[in-house]
RNA sequence: GGGUGAUUAGCUCAGUUGGUAGAGCGCUGCCCUUACAAGGCAGAUGUCAGGAGUUCAAGUCUCUUAUCACCCA
């Protein structure tokens, strides 16, 4: 082995292994245990968020695995309708043509091409991070039976009646020319204006007068739909002109003044147009007053021919600008002012998005809701941490119609079919729909051009995988699954979708019986990371290591704003002054792991995943020591004589408790605490204290074979212990050094990710050994303390002499001599009697036991007399407040009494310890 | 405006059913001790955001104020 843990020598070499032999497939065998990978877009490729929870699903399937379950991962991906129709776009662009010079079934065709050539980036990606899904597995939301069970699912809710075809707003890509859901809208603050209009109120003969109500909007272009202008009803300003009428500008329309909630007195003036074919909440307002729904824009949000004829054709932008000149050349402009505002872009085209009016067909959701919640009430499906369901049933009580249709090319496309009359109708495909409907073949058909959302096919993705609707062996074995993983942003895209439809179509039953979310990942600094803000970390250079120039490079190219250029390389050169060094994926993975704690944001710097590469490199080296202990040396494998020391029996009951810990902690999801758990043990028990403890053994010409076999023999089979309870969060390295290890047991398995998780076995607890190496471990550290605080050389070897001991104290240090003569690196004590006096000396305590380490030339009487000070002061302190405690009646009369004697325990041995300090220190003036 | 979460060591975070605060990183000192300097040994550091209450006892429970973040409107 290297002297060195080099993460890159190791890990694709393993990875290509475990998958040759197909190890990611379900045994076959145990209890069913599922996760179903949520679908990362075919466009996409790995992010940090990715990363994290892919380690966390991972580390659960690993576990699961191991534990004997018979896991699957089901790994896919979704067909992403509008970014992978853009990708294929935008190739098309670099060939000077459009999609509509193709026509739809060559641009689909040509879709596919792209998706079997460079589609699944990320499944590459994600196998770097050690991922084990069964990507015999794989499946695609556009491939033969995710599709047939998506237009199952569309026949069957429109059959019921909870599909319809309806017009609503929705929000409008106005280059793109298709629907988007709310989670493709980004809305972010921009500077804008509020500009303020007098609108003219009208006299009984529908003729402007010159009183005016003044409205604010921030969107001018919008008045030539205006139907309305909203007061509040108590507003005592305007309650008179409610039911009066307004002349509106430039368009000379009559639009009444309505009373309503909506409208906010203390907002601008109080008064506000009311445009319901062009804002979601003025929609409402119309919708409760029976405004009229003017849609003044063209797809492409250009005026159309409601408007008047000055305008008919603008650009909405230039339209905004002329009818503000218009309305400041007729005196109607009151005043602009700045203003931020929430602006709505979509997040493939940028451009602004607009509330629409369009013909979409929805998803009635009301009907769907009510299961779904109750499956959360009743605590059929968990959330972890719990209180996200709060926010669930927030949504699901006043949910909105879904959606569904998307006016692009690249999707399942709606198995809807309308005649000339336009009348719907449903089905498999044309013949079917002929069949159903009992059409003759003269009646013609087309048709409808839309596609589904994307999500709705995410939404099926928990037995669509499985094979629904058919019967299928793994949809009874794996339905419903474990858990779901996921991040809290899409809990009503997704997670609410799919449990509503997994309980429509699989008899009530739910997709998933836990779902746990984690937080998102952010920059050290705590910032969302993100391409345009350049503080986007791949997790890919973690694990390889990138050089400063390179990361300069990929954060600064294809910037949309160019002026943000130098603000993030100066922040990167900053942040990263010599790049990222290699990490390689374990350390990312127990990273990942440590910070998973109760759902919250984590923030990524890169000391704590050095401080896990560090723990990498511990393990490493404790395999070079074990190896080099064990390696053509017996241990003893087959002899039941084997000895074991009381150091062995103390590593072996600390093992059962840590596999304990580990096992309850992956069972709550609390990877943070598991880690820590396994951290703790390998490197401050086994490493720090244990593999020390084993050398004085090892090293020994005196020592029995029983008791070196007993030794090697714990030392290995402890070691191989922690590989396979570490295996699940880092997969690479602890298979590596487990195949160095492996022979030693004359193991003949191929791999650890098989090997069983340890169990505790609680009859290996041995609470003596663990007692008697507290005993010896205080007795060392008693030692090491006054060696460093008075400076003495660590190689010096100190004479000891013990005073005010017992014959318990005689048996603990006889139970452990060896050990502590090497660790303490001190001669054989002398056990002083009682009428014998001690010379001047350095004291520790163990318990009442007193260390001393004679002065005599070594240590320096000040020196000892000040440390002896602090030592005091330190306990006193202590002692007064656990005194006070006592001494007070209301504490002792009333708290339980075992917490009494606790505390009372406490200050007689705080009281004796201060007793012996301050002897030892009138004796020490005394000198 | 409504809701949720956060506020603990210089930094990042743990802290179970209330019993008097921990880790990692960083910092200080000593040490190249034959697994490891990506290391070893030892050490320092806290008005647990502020206030009030319940209790013998509050980081933990209740109320309140402040700040921050996110979700919804």
């Amino acid at each position: 082995m290297d002297k060195t843990y080099n993460p890159q020598d190791i890990e694709q070499r393993w990875y290509k292994h475990w998958e040759s032999q197909g190890y990611f497939q379900p045994s076959g065998t145990g209890d069913p245990y599922c996760i179903m990978i949520p679908p990362p877009n075919v466009t996409g490729t790995l992010h940090m968020g990715h990363a994290f929870q892919d380690t966390i699903m991972d580390s659960l399937i690993r576990y699961h695995r191991m534990k004997g379950d018979n896991t699957l991962w089901q790994p896919g991906t979704d067909h992403a309708g509008i970014s992978t129709q853009m990708v294929v776009e935008r190739q098309l662009n670099a060939e000077g043509k459009t999609r509509h010079d193709l026509g739809r079934d060559k641009f689909v065709e040509r879709v596919w091409d792209w998706k079997e050539e460079s589609g699944g980036e990320i499944t590459q990606q994600l196998r770097r991070l050690g991922a084990s899904p069964d990507w015999s597995r794989e499946r695609f939301t556009m491939d033969d039976g995710l599709s047939d069970s998506v237009g199952n699912v569309f026949e069957q809710l429109f059959d019921e009646g909870l599909i319809y075809r309806g017009k609503r707003l929705v929000n409008w890509d106005t280059v793109l020319h298709t629907a988007l859901s709310d989670i493709e809208v980004l809305n972010e603050e921009e500077n804008g204006h509020m500009w303020h209009f007098r609108y003219p109120l009208a006299d009984e003969q529908g003729n402007a007068t010159d009183e005016h109500l003044i409205v604010a909007t921030t969107r001018p272009e919008t008045m030539l739909g205006d139907s309305g202008v909203a007061v509040h009803p108590d507003d005592e300003r305007y309650q008179h002109l409610i039911g009066k009428f307004i002349k509106l500008p430039l368009v000379g329309r009559l639009i009444p003044i309505v009373g309503d909630d909506y409208a906010d007195p203390e907002k601008g003036t109080g008064c506000v147009k009311i445009t319901p074919a062009h804002d979601f909440n003025d929609y409402e307002v119309g919708a409760r007053h029976n405004l009229e729904v003017i849609n003044i824009f063209d797809d492409s949000a250009k005026m159309n021919d409601t408007v008047p004829e000055a305008y008919i054709g603008m650009d909405r932008f230039d339209a905004r600008k002329k009818i503000v000149t218009d309305l400041d050349a007729l005196g109607l402009l009151d005043v602009v002012k700045d203003h931020k505002l929430m602006v709505p872009r979509g997040d493939r085209s940028g451009t602004v998005i607009e509330p629409y009016m369009t013909d979409q067909w929805y998803v009635k959701v009301a009907p769907l809701a009510g299961p779904a919640i109750e499956a959360v009430e009743s605590g059929r499906i968990k959330f972890v941490p719990d209180n996200y369901k709060n926010m669930y049933f927030s949504w699901m009580t006043d949910v909105q119609d879904w959606c569904i249709s998307r006016q692009i090319w690249w999707g399942h496309r709606i198995p809807a079919w309308f005649d000339d009359s336009g009348k719907v109708y449903v089905g498999k495909d044309e013949a079917a729909v002929r069949e159903k409907y009992s059409l003759g073949s003269e009646l013609a058909l087309r048709q409808d051009t839309d596609v589904l959302d994307t999500w709705f096919s995410s939404a099926l993705w928990p037995f669509s995988t499985l094979g629904w609707p058919n019967k299928t062996e793994a949809l009874q074995t794996w339905y419903p699954t474990n858990v779901l993983v996921t991040g809290f942003d899409i809990i009503f895209f997704w997670v609410a979708r799919m449990i509503m439809f997994g309980l429509k179509f699989m008899d009530g039953e739910v997709p998933f019986k836990e779902v746990y979310m984690h937080g998102l990942v952010r920059d050290a600094e705590g910032q969302k990371m993100s391409k345009s803000k350049g503080n986007v970390i791949d997790p890919l250079d973690v694990i390889e290591g990138i050089t400063l120039d390179d990361l300069l490079e990929k954060r600064t190219k294809n910037l949309m704003q160019d002026h943000t250029r130098d603000s993030i390389a100066k922040a990167t050169l900053k942040q990263f002054p010599d790049g990222i060094p290699a990490f390689g994926t374990d350390a990312l993975r127990f990273s990942f792991a440590a910070l998973a704690s109760t759902g919250r944001d984590i923030r990524f710097d890169l000391q704590r995943i050095e401080g896990y590469r560090n723990f990498c490199n511990k393990l490493w080296n404790g395999a070079r020591y074990v190896m080099m202990q064990t390696e053509d040396k017996d241990i003893g494998l087959d002899n039941p004589n084997r000895e074991l020391s009381q150091a062995d029996r103390w590593i072996v009951s600390r093992l059962q408790k840590t596999s304990a810990e580990v096992a309850e902690h992956f069972e709550k999801y609390r990877f943070d605490l598991a880690a820590k758990a396994l951290y703790e043990f390998t490197w401050h028990e086994y490493c720090d204290w244990y593999l020390e403890l084993s050398k004085p053994v090892l090293f020994a010409d005196d020592v029995s074979d029983s008791a070196k076999h007993g030794t090697r023999y714990t030392l290995v089979t402890v070691f191989e212990s922690i590989l396979r309870l570490l295996h699940p969060i880092m997969p690479y390295i602890t298979e590596e050094i487990w195949q160095d290890i492996k022979p030693l047991l004359a193991i003949t398995d191929d791999t650890i990710m098989l090997q069983s998780y340890p169990v505790a076995d609680n009859s290996l607890d041995d609470a003596e050994a663990e007692s008697g190496m507290t005993w010896a471990q205080d007795f060392i550290v008693g030692i090491r303390k006054i060696r460093s605080e008075m400076d003495i050389k660590p190689g010096k070897v100190l004479p000891i002499l013990i005073a005010n001991w017992t014959e318990q104290d005689q048996a603990l240090y006889a139970s452990c001599t060896r050990e502590i003569l090497s660790l303490a690196k001190i001669e054989p004590v002398k056990w002083l009697t009682s009428d014998e006096t001690a010379p001047e000396s350095a004291t520790a305590l163990v318990g009442d036991m007193q260390i001393l380490i004679p002065l005599a030339g070594l240590i320096d009487k000040d020196a000892e007399i000040k440390r002896l000070n602090r030592e005091i002061e330190k306990i006193n302190t202590s002692l007064q407040g656990v005194l006070g405690r006592l001494n007070n009646p209301a504490f002792t009369d009333k708290a339980p009494e075992n917490v009494v004697a606790q505390v009372q325990k406490q200050a007689d041995e705080q009281q004796a310890a201060l007793d012996q300090l301050q002897q030892q220190l009138v004796k020490i003036e005394a000198m």
